[in-house]
Parts: C-alpha cells; sequence; structure tokens
DNA sequence: CAGTATCCTTAGAGATACTG
DNA sequence: CAGTATCTCTAAGGATACTG
C-alpha cells in the first residue's frame, strides 16, 4: 500500500489525543468551518452576507466559528469604519492553502453520495 | 482564482442544509471517523486492536462509528464463528477512495500545524 | 451592521455493568 | 471477545433580546 504511506505506520498521530495533527483536524471538521472557507473561495464576505450565503447558520456560531478561523490564521477580519460599521471577512494565504486539500474532499464526496447513499439503503433493509 | 474553481459558484450547496456533500462531509467530520479509516489503511483491524490503535476512544463511540461507517459502506464487518468471537474490519473498496483525499488533508494538517500555533498565540497576546 | 449576552435544549460522548 | 444497555454529564448550538 505504498500508495497512501503517509498515512501509515504512524502510531503517534493516532494514539496521542493531544497529536497537533488531531488538532487540527477537529477544527476544520466542526459543523461550520469548512462551509466558511469554501465560501470564501469565492471572494471576501461580509458578516451579512455569508448569513445570506449559509442561511441555516445562527449569528452566534457565525460570530463564533469566524473568531475561531481568525485565531487559527486562515482567515483575516478587516472593520471599515462606515456608519453602520461594516465588516469584511476574507481569506489569509495561509487560508488558501487549504482549498485545495479541501476541495479534494468535496469532490470525492460530490462523488461518492450515491454510492453512499445506496449503501446506506441496503444497510437500512438488511439489518 | 480559476484554481480553485470546483469550489466556486456552486450556490446550491453550501446553501442547502440536506445537500448531500454536506451530509458526507458531515459523517467525516466526527471526532473518531477518519481516525479509524485511516487507521484502516494499514491493514485490518479486530475491534480490540482497534481500541489499543486509539487509546482514548471508548467501547461505545468505536461500535457507533464502526456501525456508522460500515452503514455507509465505507468498511466491512466480518466476524468469525471462533469462540470467543472475533470480528475483523477492513475498508471497502468505496473506503480505499477516500484515503488519498484525507491523506492530502493530513499533510496539509502537518504541514501547517506549526504557522497555527503561532498565529493562535499572537492572536491570544493581542486579544 | 455587526456583533454580545443570556437562556435553554439537545446531541455527543464517557463510565460502568451486563451478555451471547 | 465483541459488543449492548443504561445512566450521566458536558458542550454544541439555536432563539431571542440587547448594544456600539
Amino acid at each position: 500500500m505504498f500508495s497512501h504511506s503517509s498515512l501509515e505506520h504512524q502510531p503517534g498521530w493516532s494514539r496521542d489525543p493531544n497529536c497537533p495533527v488531531r488538532d487540527v483536524l477537529d477544527r476544520i471538521g466542526d459543523k461550520w468551518s469548512t462551509l466558511i472557507l469554501v465560501t470564501l473561495a469565492n471572494g471576501p464576505h461580509r458578516f451579512s452576507a455569508m448569513q445570506r450565503a449559509i442561511p441555516d447558520i445562527s449569528k452566534r456560531m457565525l460570530a463564533q466559528t469566524f473568531r475561531d478561523l481568525e485565531r487559527d490564521g486562515l482567515i483575516a477580519r478587516a472593520v471599515f469604519p462606515t456608519k453602520p460599521p461594516s465588516v469584511e471577512y476574507r481569506l489569509t494565504p495561509l487560508g488558501e492553502t487549504i482549498l485545495e486539500p479541501l476541495a479534494a474532499l468535496v469532490r470525492w464526496a460530490d462523488r461518492s453520495h450515491a454510492a453512499i447513499t445506496h449503501a446506506r439503503l441496503t444497510y437500512d433493509r438488511t439489518s
């Protein structure tokens, strides 16, 4: 299985709950992060624009996820002193670098969702 | 931004809470799925072997995540009628196909965790 | 507009004890 | 060994009302 060598023989990262890879994966694995990052791939968005782009996120979670992503250095926050104030969020250079791997996963999900749906139906029918 | 075209101009999938891509991403985004899939990349594991490979997972969550992944058709469960019984879990062909995109994300996490840690320190210090 | 603060409900997940 | 059942606790997250 040399083709997936980067996933193999790494006793450390599965075993260690504090492993940095786990830590990072947990963050992007939360309910809204990837959705926000992917939306920002289309360009900077303001707070309210993001709410329109992802209608089922609450203000609370949007604000919190923005904060977390900014803290991780994946997005940047710019305040324009208009009135009322407007705030723009954009990907940082670091944030841009996650788009490729994320896109690969999205492509996989898109390619596989039919097979998965079918597998679920079969499973639910036989058990 | 033509390089990330697969993430752009897809009003449907961010807006629609029931989008299949979201659904699939949510599943692999849970706490244990990726860890289990990545561990199975090294070959089939029995229940107890997986517990040793991921020491901080509880029996309950391991059983549940195994069930969910089997339901999605990503892993297969084989019971050998020894006594006491032994059960082996392995990736299905479909399950194998997720390893590449997952590996890309793991590589990104590995490459970026230093930058992220640094960003967090800076953020926490200035705010 | 872009948030915070507060309250409240549920889902995620651990611990433990039991079973085929 | 490979689970299930139950009980419990916490944290994720929604709704609403308020503020610079």
